[in-house]
Formats: C-alpha cells, sequence, structure tokens
RNA sequence: UCCUCGGUAGCUCAGUCGGUAGAGCGAGUGGCUGUUAACCACCAGGUCGGGGGUUCGAGUCCCUCCCGGGGAGCCA
C-alpha cells in the first residue's frame, strides 16, 4: 500500500491509500464517524459509515483520543464540503500508540498555559501555519542574497567582545577562566568577509541580556545580515528594500492558505509597492511634532513613535541619517553634517516598527580609534576590525533584519514568542 | 531595574457588602446517518499561588514572598 503526506492527496483520487499521523480531533453522529487526520502537510478529514465496519472497528475509533498516533488506510474521494477538496473513506486503521489526556483542548488557552507546553503547542493548526511562513521567509531571503551572488559566511557565537558598547551580553565561562559572550550580531564579522568576498551575508542566532519585557523582544532571535563591500547607506536601504519586496512577494504566492488560517488580511501586503519611502531623521522628528508628539531633535524614537510614523505611509519607511550620538561608534558620519550618522532603521507597517537596522560602516582607521575612545571602549579588543581599515579599507555598508520581527508583522502576530518554535524571554528559558 | 494588571476545577473565567465555591469548555457516560472548535442529556472534578495577620467568620480586607501578563528604557 502507497504511504503518502495529506498535502499531496488532491493528486490522488481514486486511490486506495495509508496515511500516518495524530489525530487531531473526531466527532460523530449516531452511524458515521469523523476523525481529523494531522500529519504535518495538513488535515483531512476521515469517514467511518458504521454499516460498512464491524462492531470490533467501531469499538476501536472510541480509542482515537486527540493526538493518539494512527495509521489509517482508505479511498481518497473527491469531496466539495472539505477544505481540503479531498477526504479518505476508511478501510481499516491501526493505533500506534495511544494519547491520555492532552492538555490543548481545541478551544481557548492563555498566554502562559500555552508557553509552558510549547512542545505540544506546536503541534496546532494556528502554529503550524506559522512556522510555514517562518520556513518560507528564512528560505527566500537566502534565496534572494544567492540569486545576487552573495556568499553565505557564517559568524561565531562565542566572541571575545560587543560589537556595540551599549547592549548587555550574555556571559559564558570558556577555559581556564577565560570569559567570552553570546554573539549579539555577526556584524563586525560579515565585514570582515565583505572585505574578502566582496558580497556577504549571515543567518543565525543573536543575543542580547537586554531586559526587556515585551510582545517584541526575545533575548535568543535570528537575523540575516547582509554586508557588501563600496555600498554607500542609499545602496543599502536599496538592498533592504529588494529583500524585503522578494520575500513578501514569495510568501503572497505560496502561503496564501497559512495567511488565511491566522485570519490574516493581506491586502495590505498586497499594496505594498516599490520604492518604499525614505525619510531623514530630522524630517521624521518634524513629522512626529506635527502630529502633536512631545520630542525633540536628538532623541531617539520609542516603539509609539515608530507606530505614530508608519501609520502615515501605506507601505514600510526608511528612517535615515540618525543622529551619530544615539548610534553606535562604527557608523560612519555624514561628510554634510558631522552630527548625522549614516545609518538606518526600516519601520514596517501596521503598527510593526523596527524590523531592519543598518548603515555605512566607518571605514577610517583615525576616525575609528577616535570613535573607540569616546565610546570608552577597550582598543585592543578591537584590534582585528581595526586591521580591516589598515589593509585596503573600502567603503562598505551592511544591515541586520530581525526573522522573527518580519515574520511577526507579516503574520500579524501578537506576541513575538509565537513566531519562533521555542523562545527564549527574560524570564522563560522552558521548553 | 521601574510602572501596571493578574494568580479560583485540566483550560478560560465569574464570584456583589466579609457569611460556608459557580459557569462555559475539556474529560467520562449515554443519544444522534454528514459533522466542520458539531449538537443534546447526564456526571465527576476545588490546599481559591505560598506564608502570616485582622475577624465570631476571609476567595474577598491588611502585610509579605513567589509566579505570570502588558508596558517603559534599550533594541532586531
Amino acid at each position: 500500500m502507497k504511504s503518502l503526506y495529506i498535502s499531496e492527496l488532491k493528486k490522488q483520487i481514486g486511490e486506495k491509500l495509508t496515511l500516518k499521523g495524530w489525530v487531531y480531533n473526531t466527532r460523530s453522529s449516531g452511524k458515521i464517524s469523523f476523525l481529523m487526520l494531522r500529519d504535518g502537510t495538513g488535515i483531512v478529514q476521515c469517514v467511518l459509515f458504521h454499516p460498512n465496519h464491524t462492531q470490533e472497528r467501531i469499538n476501536r475509533f472510541e480509542e482515537l483520543t486527540q493526538e493518539t498516533s494512527v495509521e489509517v488506510t482508505g479511498l481518497v474521494k473527491e469531496d466539495k464540503r472539505s477544505p481540503l477538496g479531498v477526504e479518505i473513506e476508511i478501510d481499516d486503521f491501526n493505533i500506534l500508540s495511544k494519547s491520555v489526556d492532552y492538555p490543548i483542548s481545541p478551544k481557548e488557552h492563555g498566554v502562559d498555559f500555552l508557553q509552558s507546553n510549547r512542545h505540544l503547542w506546536l503541534r496546532s493548526k494556528r502554529q503550524m501555519a506559522i512556522m510555514k511562513i517562518r520556513s518560507d521567509a528564512i528560505f527566500y531571503a537566502r534565496e534572494f542574497f544567492n540569486n545576487l551572488d552573495f556568499l553565505c559566511i557564517d559568524a561565531p557565537i562565542f566572541t571575545p567582545s560587543a560589537c556595540e558598547g551599549t547592549t548587555t551580553l550574555f556571559e559564558v565561562d570558556y577555559f581556564d577562566d577565560k570569559k567570552v559572550y553570546l554573539s549579539q550580531s555577526g556584524q563586525l564579522y560579515m565585514e570582515a568577509a565583505a572585505l574578502a568576498y566582496g558580497k556577504v551575508y549571515c543567518f543565525g542566532p543573536a543575543f542580547r541580556a537586554e531586559k526587556s519585557k515585551t510582545r517584541r523582544h526575545l533575548t535568543e532571535f535570528w537575523q540575516i545580515e547582509p554586508e557588501v563591500a563600496f555600498f554607500d547607506i542609499d545602496q543599502d536601504m536599496q538592498l533592504a528594500e529588494d529583500m524585503v519586496f522578494y520575500v513578501l512577494q514569495k510568501l503572497l504566492e505560496r502561503r496564501q492558505e497559512e495567511f488565511k488560517i491566522l485570519e490574516r488580511d493581506t491586502k495590505p501586503l498586497e499594496n505594498i509597492k516599490k520604492p518604499f519611502y525614505r525619510l531623514s531623521y530630522t524630517d521624521a522628528i518634524s513629522l512626529l511634532q506635527k502630529k502633536k508628539i512631545e520630542i525633540k531633535w536628538g532623541d531617539d524614537f520609542g516603539a509609539p513613535d515608530e507606530a505614530a510614523i508608519s501609520e502615515e505611509f501605506d507601505r514600510p519607511v526608511f528612517v535615515h541619517r540618525y543622529p551619530s550620538e544615539i548610534k553606535a561608534f562604527y557608523m560612519k558620519h555624514d561628510k554634510n553634517d558631522d552630527k548625522l550618522a549614516l545609518g538606518f532603521d526600516m519601520i514596517a507597517g501596521e503598527g510593526y516598527g523596527e524590523t531592519i537596522g543598518g548603515g555605512q560602516r566607518e571605514e577610517s582607521i583615525d576616525v575609528l580609534l577616535k570613535r573607540l575612545e569616546e565610546h570608552k571602549l577597550p582598543q585592543d579588543a578591537f584590534k582585528w576590525y581595526l586591521d580591516l581599515r589598515r589593509y585596503g579599507s573600502v567603503p562598505h555598508a551592511g544591515f541586520g533584519m530581525g526573522i522573527e520581527r518580519f515574520v511577526q508583522w507579516v503574520t500579524k502576530t501578537q506576541h513575538i514568542r509565537e513566531v519562533i518554535p521555542f523562545a527564549r524571554t527574560m524570564d522563560r528559558t522552558e521548553p
């Protein structure tokens, strides 16, 4: 007997085959029983019409509790009532392993309970849809860079120092009383790689010991970080725009069904066109002041400010050229105004704030040495980084996109914890 | 770290003025020939987060600790 996945059933009408999976739910109505079978690729309804079966099999059907693993043999039939278009007329089934008192019912649950049962919560329809979109977002972001001949260069996770002095790092005991830190960004290493190979990117986890307890923060998240030699800030923003647009189009093409499960209205995403808006920091401040929001030049944006900016536009906005004082030491300053740094953030639409942060890096060793001093950073920790400016330095730029921030926006999910398989937050590291 | 909200049945919650603990869902049992988070009937299920205090009497008031949610700062 052929064994197949539920996602392939539409091409199998009239075939007799075996499906392996788990019980999503059962229903019965007198002489007819229904089994919703889940196998990770989809959910299909299997029908047991009692008059066609032995009493033993009908009794055995009663043992199909939620999440029992089971093997079902039957005929694939077209059925217009089914959302899938097909259903299975059961011949026989075989219980592989029973599931007793499965804690997650198909009804409502609180965030705490679901997070504690994340290992099981992942089996639900909604989580399945989110994970498929996440998987595709990663795949297509990588594909975008591969298509442009970028090299994927992996950055280390153990790092000797901070890439931004301000953020908090997780400290790890290394050998012989040595301390290392979990990487909060691959950027510095991508700069080295860009000067070696021109166009590079990395995709990996980032760790930040920020004591943030919000629906937008994780202590462990994944980001994709390209870096390009001879790029300036404007080319960098263009690259970010092209990447976001590319991934969006692919997701809209491939994941309509998942968006439907998530009840995500895709109109706002479909309406997004190139070019995205560009807004200088200075103009953004005026815009906020015009909206009677209390903010002055030199302040950094908070989450409500970002939301206020994004609601003025029907597509993502790049805010660029921030005051250098609120940006990292490695950012190149604007040659037209030294108070400005050539950095940008991309603010996604619909109230979802900063999704991308990037900019042009300082390539002069003299300027960089001065900056390290100003930021009170230890020079010896950045010795190798300074070498990049010693041996054939060139202008270069890059950015980092938090994949969870992106997926959260695209799926319009309330909590960022739902868009990563196993979330790590300030006070939760289980399961 | 600070602000704020919460912890009552397996889950989601209600519980008035301090007076002896409730619902829906889920589980279980029975019924129903097409159900889509099915429906109908019946039924079991409680250390009211922990500790202390006030009171004749505390889920309810006070103190304290623990746990969780949301937000600020910071960030992707």
